[in-house]
DNA sequence: GTGGTCTAGACCACA
DNA sequence: GTGGTCTAGACCACA
């Protein structure tokens, strides 16, 4: 289920939270779902233990996870939050593309075109 | 004209690399034009001779600039490559940006609407 | 196994480069091995990790190796463009070579006894 | 006749000598002919007396033109021996590479056809 | 421990 | 003065 891209410049932790709250925002994992421990995905992906213990500490910090000690870690209960700033992030993100597009002679019609065709 | 943010977790050299191709993707600076010297724009900056230099460097190898030593460090004279690469880059991410938003459960018409509003 | 001369003209960075190159190209490091690490290399060869560094920043640029922080550096996984980019490099330099004995007033058959012959 | 390529990483007293030395090689200058005056050189080519000077100085410790003061600048009358240090540095280069090429595991023959072909 | 960035400062070739 | 290389050494994120 899960994956890492270890040449890849994100830090790995990184990428394991990304790969978590993407699962959560399309409906992957569901509310109050049990995630893998983390001895068990650490086994699974090849990597040290510690690098799962930081993506999920600040997964909680997060409030995307709940770790309750004996007994695992779990998908918050209110995940539509989790969506939506998602979502926010990613149209902000757009947008400061958008602008810089302006700033280097597009016009609005041309960035239409561009980003949606194909 | 040129300005660094410390704080940002962007490299500065990175920085000065991004500036530095936004002003000639913009027509601040033209072909040809001859950029600060390193150390005028270290003094100036605040930093390290090194970090310009490395900056510099970067940009000579992307063929953006010329640097000859004894003259100076310019600005090349095929500039629409650069100007056509640098658009380029940003609709793609923009384009991969989209795609996460399309998995995260939103419509074209939605996307639409967010990224163009205000 | 790594060597330089500090009173070449080329500089140590390169030196560097072209070494881990020929490695490469000749069997000497296998794909996906690992390179000796920065500082140890540094140490090694008696001169300052920087230079190292630089030599390995610029090797993964070029695609020759990947640097993973925290795990080290490796041969990249896809060689045989490396061992290609290199014959042919040299093959050209050897081409201009034979044009200007050509303008030197040698011909054909005198060139090739004269780089041929021992 | 003389022509230089700022852009280009050679330094411009090395171009200097270069073409000089190649004309000789090649005859388009011939023994005790008289070369442009340092300042002459300079301003055609637009660059700055010092440089022509320092690939004159050159010129005259390599035994290549003899400078007299107050008359000017003029080719050996031993030019042959120009011709072969030339021809030799060259056919050593190649030689060289050749090898190069040896490591990187091609045969004579394989060499042969590569810079013999086209 | 591993790579990446940066400062401070020296020295070099070149114009 | 201009860019290029290198040393010495610090600090950071990451595994």
């Amino acid at each position: 289920m899960f994956s890492i891209d270890v040449q890849c410049r994100v830090p790995i932790y990184e990428q394991i939270i990304n790969q978590i709250e993407r699962f959560i925002a399309t409906g992957i994992l569901k509310s109050n779902e049990q995630l893998p421990s983390v001895r068990q995905m650490a086994f699974d992906l090849g990597i040290n233990p510690n690098t799962i213990q930081r993506a999920y500490t600040e997964l909680e910090r997060k409030g995307v996870i709940v770790s309750i000690v004996g007994k695992g870690s779990f998908v918050t209960d209110n995940i539509q939050s989790i969506i939506d700033k998602k979502r926010n992030e990613v149209v902000i993100r757009i947008k400061d593309d958008i602008n810089i597009l302006k700033n280097l002679g597009l016009s609005n019609k041309e960035i239409h075109a561009k980003i949606f065709k194909d």
